[in-house]
DNA sequence: TGCAGTGTTGCTTC
DNA sequence: CGAAGCAACACTGC
């Protein structure tokens, strides 16, 4: 999915209405989703009968650990998002039952159902099919996830840490921050609105960052997801929080998407360029090279 | 009609 | 060997 504070936001907004539901159903019209086991039949076996203890967030994946020591892992990629209600199939269509924000264009994707011994639902809606939902046993699952970078919002996420994060990492400092080995969720759309906030150049190579400069992004790292935490994440693209509404953090957006706009902050032209495959927004007057 | 797109991995090229 | 580029996954919206 999107990023950090949007994976935070669809945890937040999961933990009130599926801690301790237990699952007793699964559906799915691209059964590829389900990596692990392979075998959907497999998986809906095991799952069935398992209770929801917990849910947590590491890097852009979900984690809901279940009961006998299993854990399911949710990675939402591009253009996943789960939601959370209730829905009858018509006529071969899933319909949520009820008006309102469930029927949003965007929640129409449905390929994957669980169904809670509440009667109620968790949907995955995924336009692109690059979601992916595994089984695993909790604690290797763990040592997966160990191999991740540090979470940029915990506590022990120091200056100290962020500075021997980026250590010896060479190439540009936007690429540097995405990579999920160097630290944990940011993708895109933040990695560009850190560096604006933080007025360094996307290009800038990470080696040539002096202490004040290092500073300046480890503050903004941590402000600008913190905000679009609060905020309940972007509101642009197709992502949506388990109710199906949209997050508020555009009134925050400076400028990814926001490429010939006037910056907020000098009034220059927002710029657009390319690399490592992917745009990078950036005012070329106050972020330095 | 063509292109860009929130993520990640793995292959190819230099 | 490392860095960088690119394809793959699959589909919609502009």
């Amino acid at each position: 999915m999107p990023e950090l504070p949007e994976v935070e936001t669809t945890i937040n907004g999961l933990k009130t209405k599926v801690l301790s539901r237990t699952f007793v159903d699964v559906w799915s019209d691209w059964k590829k989703t389900i990596k692990k086991p392979k075998d959907f039949e497999q998986f809906k076996k095991e799952l069935k009968g398992k209770k929801i203890k917990n849910i947590w967030r590491r890097a852009k994946n979900i984690i809901f650990d279940l009961s006998d020591n299993y854990s399911i892992l949710v990675h939402q990629k591009m253009t996943g998002h789960l939601l959370y209600g209730t829905w009858n199939m018509e006529h071969g269509i899933w319909i949520p039952v009820g008006k309102g924000p469930l029927n949003d264009p965007y929640n129409r994707f449905l390929h994957l159902i669980f169904f809670f011994d509440n009667g109620k639902m968790m949907a995955l809606s995924d336009v692109r099919k690059f979601a992916k939902v595994e089984l695993w046993k909790t604690e290797e699952l763990k040592k997966e996830l160990d191999k991740i970078g540090p979470e940029p919002l915990e506590k022990g996420f120091t200056f100290e840490k962020f500075e021997e994060a980026l250590k010896n990492k060479k190439g540009r400092i936007k690429q540097i921050l995405m990579n999920p080995e160097v630290i944990a969720g940011i993708g895109n759309i933040y990695a560009s609105e850190i560096l604006w906030q933080a007025k360094i150049h996307p290009e800038k190579n990470v080696a040539k960052l002096n202490g004040k400069e290092l500073e300046s992004i480890y503050e903004a790292t941590k402000r600008v997801l913190e905000i679009a935490v609060k905020l309940g994440g972007e509101s642009f693209s197709d992502y949506r929080k388990p109710d199906g509404t949209k997050g508020d953090f555009d009134s925050e957006r400076r400028v990814y998407k926001r490429e010939g706009q006037k910056c907020a902050r000098c009034g220059t032209k927002i710029k657009r360029i390319k690399f490592g495959g992917r745009s990078a927004f950036f005012c070329p007057v106050c972020q330095k090279l």
